[in-house]
DNA sequence: GCCACTGTTAGCAT
DNA sequence: CATGCTAACAGTGG
């Protein structure tokens, strides 16, 4: 569920509350979400101020003095939750770490534990494999940079998107928004299309993700923002989730079809191969 | 109750 | 190497 604009949105609300703050206790409540082999190791944050959030992709980087980083995914279900440590946490609450002199505390809540935590030092944050083989961010990637790292590549089109090798931070929901903005084909060969459509891809990807991002992220079911709060940018899907209705630019039934294992919804009018 | 489905991706098979 | 499927888990809806 969080894919790029929603981690965006996540990271940007929690700078504003935890810069600044240090590291009162760090409490792991359920240790597999810790990744490191040594599960006390977060331990060490304790004491620490953080120094800043970094987004890459889908994951998240929390910078702390002391030469420390966190690295966080929160793949479909997770959440970070900045909030008051009065509050009572859930059962699907897995690790806390209190500040001070802030009340607050950040929470790491994941109802289907796929997401993860990890502890690093920052000189080998961005070597970790998770984000060593991320490819580039696709707000910053002009449009050669892009046709480059489409050359010669022979799925299709949808699964492209999602490869997080070729590009870095998009899912299921922006893939089908992504392609319906460009009037592609999520089935299509990526080898068989033109410049002239390529071109049409690349512009969607940058408007979609933007105006998502502007729009504070997607809530389908899970998703809020680092302070609880849900996204507004539901509403203005355009296929995704919208198998039936019709298209918003012909009026033909957006159909439903899945794409390499994945859920997919297109218009079939509008979107060619 | 049972079964199918869900926004991610590592790991395995092809 | 590149690409495609499945499982990891919990909850929801039919």
């Amino acid at each position: 569920m969080p894919e790029l604009p929603e981690v965006e949105t996540i990271v940007r609300c929690l700078r504003r509350r935890l810069v600044g703050l240090e590291v009162r206790a760090v409490r792991l409540i359920f240790p597999p979400t810790v990744q490191n082999r040594d599960k006390s190791y977060l331990q060490r944050f304790v004491g620490k101020r953080v120094l800043g959030l970094r987004r890459r992709g889908k994951m998240i980087l929390l910078d702390f003095s002391g030469g420390l980083t966190l690295i966080i995914h929160l793949k479909m279900t997770g959440q970070l939750l900045f909030g008051p440590a009065a509050a009572p946490a859930d059962k699907h609450t897995h690790l806390v770490i209190s500040f001070r002199p802030s009340d607050g505390e950040l929470r790491f809540r994941d109802i289907r534990k796929f997401g993860f935590i990890r502890g690093v030092g920052t000189d080998r944050a961005d070597r970790t494999r998770e984000v060593r083989d991320l490819g580039p961010e696709p707000l910053a990637l002009d449009l050669p940079s892009f046709l480059d790292r489409l050359r010669g590549r022979r799925g299709r089109l949808k699964s492209l998107l999602l490869n997080q090798k070729i590009i870095a931070g998009v899912g299921n929901i922006y893939a089908d928004e992504i392609l319906f903005g460009s009037g592609l084909d999520p089935r299509a060969k990526v080898s068989r299309l033109g410049p002239r459509r390529l071109e049409r891809l690349w512009s969607s990807v940058h408007t979609v993700l933007n105006e998502a991002i502007s729009f504070k992220g997607t809530t389908v079911r899970d998703f809020r923002d680092g302070e609880g709060f849900e996204g507004l940018f539901q509403n203005r899907l355009r296929v995704y989730g919208r198998e039936g209705e019709p298209c918003p630019r012909c009026g033909a039934l957006i159909k439903r079809i899945r794409v390499s294992g994945r859920s997919t919804h297109f218009c079939p009018r509008c979107q060619r191969r």
